[in-house]
DNA sequence: GTAGTCCCTGTAGTAACTACAGGGTCAAGA
DNA sequence: TCTTGACCCTGTAGTTACTACAGGGACTAC
């Protein structure tokens, strides 16, 4: 009853983009899987749960990097809270600091937006903002 | 009084890399300052305002296509608040997309760190959460 | 004169894909 | 049986915004 199924179906099923399986392969994120005859990748389901996987960590923003160190301890049987812990809080940290970052970015734009008259008049502020030496 | 400097020099006074200044040279963001007699670049105060300028839209996460436009309407004498609202606008959508996106990461990944012991026992959440199919 | 630091160019590498081109395979219909 | 269309294969190039080289010339100080 183990259905395997091509790498398009595979992309169809999952939502992963069909080049992006193949990427995935190359940079050892997936196994080379078995092939058929004539050539043809053939996943299972244990293949589509590993991409799904790599699709959910990467949602979260874990680089391809860390997916293959937390995929490496899965597949050597090595998984312990420790390690995997660690390497979720640098990751949080990371995106807090990217947070910070884009409301300080959001804040700043949203004053000077606001500081625009939105008419077709010449002397922008956001311009000026961005020409002027003094600001931030 | 005009003070020509280096390319070096400029990368010093304004903090970018120097490469950088030759890559914004490159995408036309900085225009082909003129050159000495052996063939080194010389940048003046204007050259180093437009930098800053490019810099700065950067730091705000202008892309350079946006930034070309921005300065192309400076370059034509054709700023208006209206255009530059129009681009401002779009940006700040954008970055509030991605504050939103990164706040829903920093929760699925600060709930999974929280439930994760921290010690050095095998079965781990995480990685439990992100091979469970069921899982967001 | 020579050592060290700068500058020049073109090119390649980075991350994480995405999109071809040029060819083989497979299933359905005429 | 032939052919059409949709699929699959490979390798390679493009994307964004840089950054880092290699191989060579220029400039300054001693």
């Amino acid at each position: 009853m183990v259905k395997e199924i091509t790498r398009g179906a595979l992309a169809k099923r999952t939502g992963c983009n069909i080049e992006t399986i193949r990427y995935y392969e190359k940079t050892g994120l997936m196994p080379e899987p078995p092939r058929s005859a004539s050539g043809y990748r053939q996943y299972d389901e244990n293949l589509e749960h590993r991409l799904l996987f790599v699709m959910r960590g990467r949602e979260l923003g874990f680089t391809i990097e860390d997916l293959k160190s937390l995929l490496g301890l899965v597949d050597r049987r090595e998984v312990s809270c420790g390690e995997v812990e660690r390497l979720a809080k640098r990751h949080l940290r990371s995106v807090r600091e990217k947070i910070s970052d884009l409301r300080r970015m959001e804040r700043t734009l949203s004053d000077t937006v606001h500081s625009c008259s939105g008419q077709d008049v010449p002397d922008c502020p956001l311009i000026d903002r961005l020409f002027d030496t003094a600001s931030n």
